[in-house]
RNA sequence: GCCGGAGUGGCGGAAUUGGUAGACGCAAGGGACUUAAAAUCCCUCGGGGCUUAGCUCCGUGCCGGUUCGAGUCCGGCCUCCGGCACCA
C-alpha cells in the first residue's frame, strides 16, 4: 500500500475530533498552557504560521505524552484596518470578510492537525470578547489609568485620518503617499507610565524564559534613565526654565538652553511668530537642525553665566521638562547646533589619558576628569554627578529625576473596525462612562465606508446619539474605536474558559495561567508583549489574577525566507515564470536576489495549501520543523522538503513490509545478542537525545535528525530471529512515539499498523536507560601536541594509567614519541588523551 | 550613530562544559534493478600534496593572544541581518 497523505491525515483528524483528544479540562495533573500567537484573518495561512504552529504544536503534544494537562487553543485577533480596506475597495463589509477569512483559515489549520481545543476558540470582533475590553477599559478609567488628553499624531490630509506610526513612510502616508503633518487631537491615553518601573524590574524575572535580546528590546523601550532637573532663571523676569539633565557633571559647560518648539515659554518668550511656526513646521525632522534665538537669556544657576535661549526643533516636548541645557563640548547634538548658530563651546570634561583638541571636532560624550567646574574641578565623572546632584538639591536649584522614553499608550483610532470606547459626551455632565450593565456597546452593522472621512461612525446616528447616563439628556458617543493591540493583551486569559463559560473565571484563570510557553514572531518583542505585560499588571490590581508576569518563557520563532527571482523588465518573479532561468514573458536572464522573507509583494511564496495537498500536513510540518532551530530563520527548500517527504515514504515502507512479523511477536523483554545490541542500545541513544533536544531549548532540527539516524540504524538490521524482531519491534515503538509530535497523523497510523491501540498520544513519552544507551567499547582518540594521531577501540571504565599505557604503545604514536622527552600526558575520560612531547 | 545577533563543505545545518570539525538532510558523481525512464536500493563525497589499499599538510569571515588543545575563551578588525534612532 503507497503512503496517501491525504488519507491517512483525514482519518486521524477525524479520530481526534470525535474522540475529543484535545479537549481540555481542570484537573490535579501537573497544568501546562501552550500558547501561539493568534493570527489575523487576513484570508489564508502563510508558512510562518505553519512554521509557529507546528513549533507549538510540537511542544503541545510532547507536553501532553510526558504527562502535564495541557492547554493549548487557538482564536483570532479580528479587528483590523486590512478587514476595512476591503470593504473600501470591494464593497464587502468588514464583518462578512473577516468572518469568511475566519472560516477557511480554520479548515487550514485543522487540515494541519493541530492539537487544538477549538471549544476555547476565541474572535476578538465578537461583541462578547470585546465587551471586557470596555469593561477593562471603564475599570482603568476608574482607576485613573484611563485619560483623554490632547496629542499631537500624524494625520494624512488627502485621507483625512490618523495615521499610526508605523503608517508613515519617511513622513509620508502609506495609501496615498501625501505628506503626513502633525495634527492637534484629542485622544484616550492608558497610562502604562504608571507601570513603567515595575514592567522593568520585571525584567529580571524573565532572564530564565525569555529570550535575552527580546527582553533588552523591552529594556530600552521603558527606557529608564537618572538625572537631575535644574532651574534656570529667565534675566529679567520671575520665570524659570526647568531642564532636565543625566550630565549634572557638564552643567559648567552649558553655552545655552533650548526649548522645544511646542513649550509653552517658546511662545511666550518669542517675538516673531512666523519664524517659531516655521520651527515648529520642522519638528522631529531628523535630518536637519532649526534654531531660533528668543531673544532673551537665562542664568544658568551654578555660575550665573548669562547664556541665550533658544527654541530648537529637535527638542522634543514628551521627554523629560521639553526644555534642555545644551553642552555642545559633550554632546554631538548641541555640537552641531552651536556649529550652525556660532554658540560657543566651552570643555568641563577632558578625558582621563590626554587632552581634548582645540578646536573641537566633535563633541567628547565619554566619562572624563572635570575641569573649569568650580569645587567639582578634578573629580571624576561619575563622582561628580553624585556630588552635584547633591550640591542642587541642598541649595535647592534642582532635583534628582527619574524619567522614561515609554510614553502613555494612545488608544484612539479614527476607524470602524474596532471596538468601540464606551464613553458617552453629554453638554451637561461632560464626560460620562456607558454604565457596566449597558455593556457591550455594540458597534453597529449598518454604516457607510467611503475610506475618506473621519470614522464612519460618526454617521451612524443610531449609534451615535443616546441618552446621558447621569442626566437622561441627548448625548454623543464617542466614535474613535481602541487600538487593536487592546485585543490581544489579554485573549490569553479569556482562554482559560470555554466559550460558553464565563470569561473572566478566577479559579479557572488561576488554573492555567500563567502561559508556560509563549510562541510567536519577534516582530511582537515590543510592543505585544509590554502591553500584555502591562495589562496583566492592571488585572492583578483589580483583583483578576493574582501574578504579575503572563508568559513564564517565549519563543521567538525566525522568519520564512525563500530566494527572490527578477525580471529586469518585469519586475519580480514566482518559480513558473521562470523556465531555463530566463523570464517566460520576454526571455531575458532571471536576475537570483537575495534570500528574504516571504512576501506576496516579491513573490517569493509557497502556498501552504499546495504543500498540504502535494505532501501532506505532516511532511510540511517535518520539513520547517527540520530545515533550521526554531529561533532561526528557515530558507525554503522545494529539494529539502523532497527528502523529508522520502524520509516519511521510507518509514511507510518499511513499516508495512514489516508490519506482520512485528505483530506477531512480543515486546521487551529479550536476551539481546551481539547482533540486536547495536540497534536496541541506538534506540536508548535515541531516546536520551530527542528527549535532551527537545527539553533544551526546543532544538527539534537535531531532534529530527536522530530519529533519521534511528530509521537508518533499524532499515539496516535484517531480523533473522523473534529475538531480533522483538528488538525491532522495540526500536519501531519508540521510533513512532518520539516522531509524533511531529509527525502525528503518520505515527499513529504506523502505530495502529504495528498492532497498537490508538491513540499513540494516550501512550507516555518513552523513557532511556543510561545503561543500555552506553557503549561497551569507546573510540580513543590519541593526540601528540594537539594533533590527532591515532583512534583506538578500548573498553569503557579503564584507568588513566592503562589508557596511557595503551596510547603509548601504538605504534602510529609510537613514531610521534620515541625519542623524545614526555612532558605531560592529558586525559579525557572515555574520549581523548593527549600526549606532550 | 548606538544596542543586539550571526559568519562552519556546492547548499540547509551539526558539534553538551574548551577535547575526533562537518551529525542529519539536500545537491553532485558512480553502481544495481529496468527494454527505457521514474521511483527505490548500494557506494563515494571539505580542499591540497605524495612514493595514492596508505601517509601527510591546510581548513570554521580576517589578524593577533590565552591554552597541552580554540568553531567554542580574550583583544582588534571586516561583512551581513535585526532593533532603536535627535529620549538630553
Amino acid at each position: 500500500m503507497k503512503y496517501n497523505p491525504e488519507e491517512v491525515e483525514l482519518k486521524w483528524q477525524r479520530y481526534w475530533e470525535s474522540e475529543g483528544l484535545f479537549k481540555t479540562t481542570e484537573d490535579n495533573r501537573k497544568k501546562f498552557y501552550c500558547l501561539e500567537m493568534f493570527p489575523y484573518p487576513s484570508g489564508k495561512i502563510h508558512m510562518g504560521h505553519v512554521r509557529n504552529y507546528a513549533i507549538g504544536d510540537v511542544i503541545a503534544r510532547y507536553k501532553r505524552m510526558r504527562g502535564y494537562n495541557v492547554l493549548h487553543p487557538m482564536g483570532w485577533d479580528a479587528f483590523g484596518l486590512p478587514a476595512e480596506n476591503a470593504a473600501i475597495n470591494h464593497g464587502v463589509h468588514p464583518a462578512k470578510w473577516t468572518y469568511e477569512n475566519i472560516d477557511y483559515m480554520k479548515k487550514q489549520l485543522k487540515r494541519m492537525g493541530l492539537s487544538y481545543d477549538w471549544s476555547r476558540e476565541v474572535t476578538t470582533c465578537d461583541p462578547e470578547y470585546y465587551r471586557w475590553n470596555q469593561w477593562f477599559f471603564l475599570k482603568m478609567y476608574e482607576m485613573g489609568l484611563a485619560y483623554r488628553k490632547s496629542s499631537h499624531v500624524n494625520w494624512c490630509p488627502t485621507c483625512s485620518t490618523v495615521l499610526a506610526n508605523e503608517q508613515v513612510i519617511d513622513g509620508a502616508c502609506w495609501r496615498c503617499d501625501s505628506e503626513v503633518v502633525q495634527k492637534e487631537l484629542e485622544q484616550w491615553f492608558l497610562k502604562i507610565t504608571a507601570y513603567a518601573d515595575e514592567l522593568l524590574e520585571g525584567c529580571e524575572k524573565l532572564k530564565d524564559g525569555w529570550p535575552e535580546h527580546v527582553i533588552l528590546m523591552q529594556k530600552n523601550w521603558i527606557g529608564k534613565s537618572r538625572g537631575v532637573e535644574v532651574d534656570f532663571q529667565i534675566e529679567g523676569s520671575d520665570e524659570k526654565i526647568r531642564i532636565f539633565t543625566t550630565r549634572p557633571d557638564t552643567l559648567w559647560g552649558a553655552t545655552f538652553v533650548c526649548l522645544a518648539p511646542l513649550h509653552p515659554m517658546a511662545e511666550r518668550l518669542t517675538e516673531d511668530k512666523k519664524a517659531l511656526e516655521f520651527i515648529r513646521s520642522k519638528y522631529g525632522m531628523a535630518e536637519e537642525k532649526h534654531g531660533l534665538f528668543t531673544g532673551r537669556y537665562a542664568i544658568n544657576p551654578v555660575n550665573n553665566e548669562r547664556i541665550p535661549i533658544y527654541v530648537a526643533n529637535f527638542v522634543l516636548m514628551e521627554y523629560g521638562t521639553g526644555a534642555i541645557m545644551s553642552v555642545p563640548a559633550h554632546d554631538q547634538r548641541d555640537f552641531e547646533f552651536a556649529k550652525l548658530y556660532k554658540l560657543p563651546i566651552k570643555v568641563v570634561i577632558q578625558p582621563e589619558d590626554g587632552k581634548l583638541p582645540e578646536p573641537l571636532e566633535e563633541a567628547y560624550e565619554d566619562e572624563g576628569v572635570l575641569v573649569d567646574s568650580a569645587q567639582f574641578t578634578g573629580m571624576s565623572s561619575p563622582e561628580a554627578k553624585e556630588a552635584i546632584i547633591k550640591y542642587l538639591e541642598e541649595k535647592g536649584l534642582g532635583q534628582a529625576k527619574v524619567n522614561y522614553r515609554l510614553r502613555d499608550w494612545g488608544i484612539s483610532r479614527q476607524r470602524y473596525w474596532g471596538t468601540p470606547i464606551p464613553i458617552i459626551y453629554c453638554d451637561n455632565c461632560g464626560i460620562v462612562p456607558v454604565p457596566e450593565k449597558d455593556l457591550p456597546v455594540i458597534l453597529p452593522r449598518d454604516v457607510e465606508l467611503t475610506g475618506t472621512g473621519m470614522s464612519p461612525l460618526l454617521n451612524a446616528e443610531d449609534f451615535l446619539y443616546t441618552n446621558c447616563p447621569r442626566c437622561g439628556s441627548r448625548a454623543r458617543r464617542e466614535t474613535d474605536t481602541m487600538d487593536t493591540f487592546i485585543d490581544s493583551s489579554w485573549y490569553f486569559i479569556r482562554y482559560c474558559s470555554r466559550k460558553d463559560e464565563e470569561a473572566l473565571d478566577r479559579p479557572k484563570i488561576s488554573y492555567w495561567m500563567p502561559v508556560d510557553q509563549y510562541i510567536g514572531g519577534v516582530e511582537h518583542a515590543v510592543l505585544h508583549l509590554l502591553y500584555s505585560r502591562f495589562f496583566t499588571r492592571v488585572l492583578r490590581d483589580l483583583g483578576i489574577v493574582d501574578f504579575d508576569e503572563p508568559f513564564s518563557n517565549l519563543l521567538t520563532q525566525g522568519m520564512v525566507c525563500k530566494e527572490t527571482l527578477r525580471c529586469p523588465e518585469h519586475g519580480w518573479l514566482l518559480p513558473e515564470e521562470v523556465e531555463d532561468n530566463k523570464c517566460k514573458k520576454c526571455g531575458r536572464p532571471v536576475e537570483h536576489g537575495r534570500v528574504e522573507k516571504m512576501s506576496k509583494s516579491k513573490k517569493n511564496v509557497i502556498d501552504p495549501d499546495y504543500l498540504i495537498k502535494r505532501y501532506g500536513a505532516d511532511t510540511s510540518r517535518l520539513f520547517s520543523l527540520f530545515a533550521a532551530p526554531p529561533e532561526k530563520d528557515l530558507e525554503w527548500s522545494d529539494r529539502g522538503i523532497e527528502g523529508t517527504y522520502r524520509f516519511i515514504n521510507r518509514l511507510w515502507n518499511l513499516t508495512l513490509q514489516r508490519a506482520d512479523d512485528l505483530k506477531r511477536v512480543k515486546d521487551l523483554p529479550v536476551k539481546t545478542n551481539d547482533k540486536n545490541i547495536h540497534l536496541f542500545r541506538k534506540t536508548h541513544q535515541s531516546i536520551k537525545k530527542v528527549t535532551t533536544d527537545i527539553e533544551r531549548r526546543f532544538q527539534f532540527n537535531t531532534a529530527i535528525a536522530s530519529l533519521m539516524e534511528l530509521y537508518n540504524e533499524l532499515s539496516s538490521f535484517r531480523a533473522d530471529t523473534d529475538d531480533d524482531l522483538t528488538v525491532m519491534r522495540f526500536a519501531l515503538k519508540n521510533l513512532l512515539l518520539m516522531l509524533s509530535p511531529f509527525a502525528p497523523h503518520v505515527a499513529e497510523e504506523l502505530w495502529e499498523l504495528i498492532g497498537e491501540k490508538p491513540s499513540i498520544f494516550n501512550q507516555p513519552w518513552p523513557t532511556w536507560d543510561e545503561e543500555a544507551a552506553s557503549e561497551q567499547q569507546i573510540e580513543l582518540v590519541v593526540q601528540v601536541n594537539g594533533k590527532v594521531r591515532a583512534r583506538i577501540m578500548i573498553p569503557v571504565g579503564l584507568s588513566d594509567t592503562e589508557i596511557k599505557e595503551l596510547a603509548l604503545s601504538d605504534e602510529r604514536v609510537k613514531k610521534y614519541t620515541d625519542g623524545k622527552e614526555l612532558r605531560k600526558i592529558i586525559v579525557v575520560k572515555g574520549k581523548l588523551i593527549n600526549i606532550v612531547v
